[in-house]
DNA sequence: CGAGATGTTCGGCT
DNA sequence: AAGCCGAACATCTC
């Protein structure tokens, strides 16, 4: 499910914790989102009685700080949740972490399995933090960025590219096509076939999207308006919100696209 | 019951 | 040799 405004709103259900001890830790050490860690066995007892300092989000990263310089990464994949429950709340078969507080428990649930944590120690926050690309919000993100990032994928479509979290951190699927849909590209378009003003107006639409989507699912997963792609797109017989003409539907850079027929090409 | 799902990675190919 | 593509991962839902 999860992209960058769903992981923002996922982000936020922790934060009842935030200045709270540790008291106790359920870890399923055997499931698939541990493989990133050597020792899953570790986590347990390296997070009780520590107290929960901050969380940060960054495209569909996770990074949660913890007392002492430990810290804990993690992706939420294709059906990660992260949840606030009751305090001894009892864990389900796909909660693969639970921090119980006094007073409550946060949870990472994941039954696909394709999301993952892990653990690390240091003064200041991990490598692989700081190495992650420039996030779409911030100003590093820029035009230029993108335009010369494209260049390097001329013969790929252009759906792909917006998939590509090196360079589109926290887009997937659903934004990817509501971004082209707004700027009324046929997502198997080669990158090279667009124009610099056509770039920079790509570059633009995933701004604004990107602060639209953290703004209304990021705070309470309300659904976008009726005139996003985004209400539209999953349902058999939909129309285009700009010219109701029927959307179509089919598999471009290996995932399920969904675009309009007339406001972005005849294909 | 088969298909498909808001994701990433790996291995093979060009 | 960078970059593209398909397959694999695991479970639930329609």
């Amino acid at each position: 499910m999860p992209e960058l405004a769903e992981v923002e709103f996922y982000r936020k259900e922790w934060d009842p914790g935030l200045g709270h001890k540790v008291l106790r830790v359920h870890a399923n050490t055997g499931a698939r989102v541990y493989r990133d860690d050597a020792s899953p066995s570790a986590i347990a007892p390296a997070l009780t009685g520590r107290i929960f300092r901050a969380s940060h989000a960054h495209g569909k990263n996770l990074l949660f700080a913890f007392s002492g310089g430990l810290w804990l990464g993690g992706h939420l994949g294709m059906s990660g949740k992260l949840l606030a429950k009751v305090a001894d709340y009892p864990p389900e078969r796909h909660d693969h972490l639970v921090l119980f507080f006094r007073h409550v428990s946060l949870v990472f649930s994941d039954y696909r399995m394709f999301g993952r944590l892990h653990l690390h120690r240091s003064k200041i926050e991990p490598e692989w933090w700081r190495a992650l690309p420039p996030a779409i919000l911030s100003p590093q993100f820029s035009a230029d960025l993108v335009q010369s990032s494209l260049a390097k994928r001329a013969r790929s479509p252009i759906k792909a590219a917006l998939l590509d979290q090196s360079l589109f951190p926290g887009i997937g699927n659903w934004m990817a096509d509501e971004i082209l849909w707004r700027c009324g590209h046929y997502p198997g378009t080669f990158c090279s076939t667009l124009t610099k003003p056509e770039i920079r107006e790509l570059w633009k639409t995933t701004r604004r999207i990107s602060r639209d989507a953290v703004r209304i699912i990021g705070s309470d997963w309300s659904d976008p308006p009726e005139t996003w792609l985004f209400n539209h797109r999953w349902k058999k017989g939909h129309l285009c919100p700009r010219c109701r003409t029927p959307l179509a539907r089919d598999e471009i850079a290996g995932r399920t696209t969904c675009w309009c027929p007339k406001c972005q090409g005849e294909h």
